[in-house]
DNA sequence: CGTCCTGTTATCGG
DNA sequence: GCCGATAACAGGAC
């Protein structure tokens, strides 16, 4: 389930579960999602310690000794901090073990996702086109940014990874919502005090999932992402959801809150 | 059985 | 070159 705030969610499993500590093995289970070849991924890695982890958008790179782990997890990926072998999940693919007989577990149920090794994250980075975190990016930023992607519907613009990364499917459903914006609005249609408001409704729906699942509890019932099915009612007006199609997405809307 | 799915990428036509 | 639509990638859930 990964956008943003679960990304987030795993990032916090490894980190500080993992900082410091000594890699003994690395078992690969099935390799399908390992970019980089199995003998290099595992010399690379055994006798090293996990410096720190830090996330981009949906990525996480995981340091070690000047060197990362890049992790992506596609549709249906997530990692798991476990202690005991017989907490082994299912569908795990890669599992890190550690000298003090702790695991890292990456699962991966569908294969989408990517796990790399990669010698600098930067460079990865622009190489790959990934934008700016979406809880990183200033207002200035944002703006500039909005105008650069005018000419796109308002979903397909927060979904742009390359423009601002982080927002998926469910996030963008979130935010068009809260700042009462048909998906299929162009950016360009917008006035500036709108795009201010998806920015600051932006920071908040990410922070406030982050806190969610942090806490373990469902996201808030005025948000649109628990009402996300044609039979279900918006949490504001009562009025029954709608589905549009959009780039091959399924987007849900309020038809009443978000006018076109 | 068919449908659905919270991501990314390539390709095609506009 | 940008944009939107589509297919492809896989496999489990319902």
């Amino acid at each position: 389930m990964p956008e943003l705030p679960s990304v987030e969610d795993f990032r916090k499993e490894i980190d500080p579960n993992t900082i410091n500590k000594k890699i003994s093995d690395v078992r690969i289970i099935d390799d399908y999602i390992l970019k980089t070849p199995k003998k290099r991924f595992k010399e690379e890695m055994v006798g090293k310690i996990i410096k720190s982890t830090s996330r981009r958008g949906k990525y996480i790179f995981i340091e070690i000794d000047g060197k990362y782990v890049l992790l992506h997890f596609g549709m249906s990926g997530e990692v798991k901090f476990y202690k005991r072998k017989s907490e082994q999940p299912e569908y795990s693919k890669i599992i890190i073990e550690f000298s003090d007989n702790t695991f890292l577990s990456i699962i991966s149920i569908r294969k989408f996702g990517k796990v790399e090794l990669i010698d600098d994250y930067k460079t990865y980075v622009n190489e790959n086109e990934i934008g700016p975190d979406a809880l990183d990016v200033s207002l200035e930023e944002f703006k500039e940014i909005m105008d650069y992607k005018k000419r796109s519907y308002a979903k397909n613009a927060l979904m742009d990874q390359s423009a601002i990364s982080g927002i998926g499917n469910i996030f963008s459903d979130e935010l068009l919502f809260q700042v009462n914006v048909f998906p299929k609005t162009k950016i360009s249609q917008l006035e500036t005090e709108k795009i201010e408001q998806m920015y600051s409704v932006m920071k908040d729906i990410l922070k406030v999932a982050i806190e969610s699942r942090l806490s373990d509890k469902p996201y808030p019932n005025d948000f649109i992402i628990p009402h996300r099915s044609r039979d279900d009612n918006c949490p504001v007006c009562s009025t029954n959801i709608k589905r549009l199609k959009i780039s091959s997405r399924h987007a849900f809307y309020c038809p009443k809150c978000q006018i076109k």
